[in-house]
RNA sequence: GUGGUUGUAGCUCAGUUGGUUAGAGCGCCUGAUUGUGGUUCAGGAGGUCGUCGGUUCGAGACCGAUCUUCCACCCCA
């Protein structure tokens, strides 16, 4: 019985004309990569589940997909567990696998696997997919490629600098017209959490003002209250949700209202310090805002922290990252601090498709077809056709002697460049008409005329 | 994971309170045009109405389950 063809939600195949967009895509950025010293590393696409499992919250476990354990290791299955309603244990009894959640977490633990290999500050890139067991939404799939660029063995704010200047680069690149960079302080926030004697509330207090623009200051002091911070913080935080003017102007306020909090005073000097480096070297089209209710879930960031929206188009977050202080220490090396940044590449995708924003001419398909007239035209065809890929430029044979009309459907089909008619008259001048396929027009040229034209484009 | 929503031809969608043979546009195929695609004209093919079950004399339409789509949460790229 025929089966109905699909593939499981969230996921989606390519076509040749998309997966054209998105060689473009990561070949931009992984020439900006490149040029600011990242190397390319790969990473299995699933990882033992323990290496995962608890690295991104309570939400994040949630979402991982696991791999089923096969063949005998089916016994292992911690029936315990399931009788005493333990999902979670019976889940890890039955998956040791897991598919990567990111790509940040592997990254850790092949550091700290090879540091031995590694010259530090070591800085690598890596354009892999991550699954993630999300319900799918707009701009939101189960499998999608992250671009990640991070570096580990270094706390120098120099790489904050950088990263901005990366996103900026690369974002300016794909021709995106208006993005804004936005960039908090996981420090400001334990900042505000202190001062505000709040200090064991401190993801409560983050997740709340995050969702400040999506519900608005009324809705933010609500759930601050459910979530059981006290009256009086509130009145404190309150202020932080109209801070507006220059980075400059907030930087000093937040100076004033972290006043008294060590670590909040250090989260805004780094800032500050990002702020002038930046500003003195120049952005290309990104804005650069700091914005004190940007959080971020995954909870291993400490320091600065990064989030790149696309203006006028509803998308999520296209770009994350943020300094992380001791994600090594997880797998048994403390004191590496490390800093990264990820470009959301299917996101991006479809900001730029929405956008219109691709260059025309990504998909190139095949510079020439020749038509075939017959055995003895063929013969000679392939000659030429081996020179012309000689030369550099794809082209081949129509595989059997059809209908004119169909060949020439098939080479507008493909969006073929030029097409070449070496029929019983150019048989006997060895000559060429090539035609056009764009303008229509044909003309009559030798091999060495056709390598010609093709080189001219 | 919670709440809602969608599914009819390759694609985008019509299809009346349940009633005979399920339609359109685009695309596709053939011909007009046996050495010329993309334009035009004429003709043609293509659907177990997501799937399984139920109600009914009768279901594309009503009910249930399931899968899928999109949306809002949660969270995130």
């Amino acid at each position: 019985m025929a089966q109905k063809p699909s593939i499981p939600k969230g996921t989606r195949d390519f076509l040749p004309d998309q997966v054209a967009k998105r060689n473009y895509l990561y070949g931009t950025i992984r020439t900006a990569f490149e040029k600011y010293g990242f190397q390319p590393i790969e990473t299995p696409s699933f990882e033992l589940s323990s290496t995962l499992l608890g690295k991104y919250g309570e939400e994040g476990d949630r979402l991982i997909f696991r791999i089923l354990n096969s063949g005998e290791k089916m016994k292992k299955a911690d029936l315990e567990a399931l009788k005493e309603d333990n999902l979670a244990r019976f889940a890890n009894s039955l998956a040791e696998k897991a598919l990567r959640y990111d790509l940040t977490v592997p990254f850790a633990r092949f550091v700290v696997q090879h540091q031995h290999e590694l010259s530090f500050p070591f800085k690598r890139y890596q354009i892999q997919p991550v699954w993630r067991a999300d319900r799918p939404q707009h701009g939101r799939y189960q499998e999608f490629y992250q671009c990640d660029a991070d570096v580990v063995g270094s706390d120098s704010l120099n790489y904050e600098v950088d990263f901005v200047l990366l996103f900026d680069e690369v974002l300016t690149e794909l021709n995106i017209p208006d993005f804004t960079i936005k960039i908090n302080n996981r420090k400001i926030l334990s900042g505000i959490a202190e001062i505000t004697g709040e200090s064991d509330r401190l993801v409560a207090i983050t997740v709340a003002i995050d969702k400040l623009d999506k519900i608005g200051k009324e809705g933010v002091e609500k759930e601050l209250k459910e979530r059981g911070v006290s009256e009086k913080a509130i009145q404190q935080i309150q202020p932080l949700f109209e801070l507006n003017g220059t980075n400059e102007a907030i930087v000093g306020r937040m100076k004033d209202f972290l006043q008294g909090s060590e670590i909040g005073l250090r989260g805004v000097e780094e800032l500050e310090f990002v702020f002038k480096k930046v500003e003195q070297l120049g952005l290309r089209r990104g804005k650069l805002e700091f914005d004190v209710t940007l959080a971020r879930g995954l909870n291993y960031y400490t320091g600065a922290i990064f989030e790149v929206k696309a203006n006028g188009i509803n998308m999520g977050s296209i770009c994350g990252g943020g300094r992380y202080d001791d994600l090594t220490g997880i797998f048994g090396m403390p004191g590496m601090s490390g800093v990264g940044i990820s470009f959301g590449a299917d996101r991006i995708y479809d900001v730029l498709n929405e956008l219109d924003l691709f260059p025309k001419n990504v998909s190139n398909t095949l510079d020439v077809l020749f038509v075939n007239f017959g055995e003895n035209e063929s013969d000679v065809c392939r000659t030429y056709i081996k020179e012309i890929r000689a030369n550099g430029f794809s082209s081949e044979l129509y595989p059997e002697n059809a209908k004119m009309k169909k060949q020439m459907k098939y080479a507008n089909d493909r969006n073929v460049r030029f097409v070449a008619l070496v029929g019983e008259a150019e048989f006997a001048s060895e000559l060429i008409q090539l035609k056009d396929m764009i303008s229509g027009e044909q003309t009559e040229l030798s091999l060495e005329e056709v390598i010609h034209t093709l080189m001219k484009l």
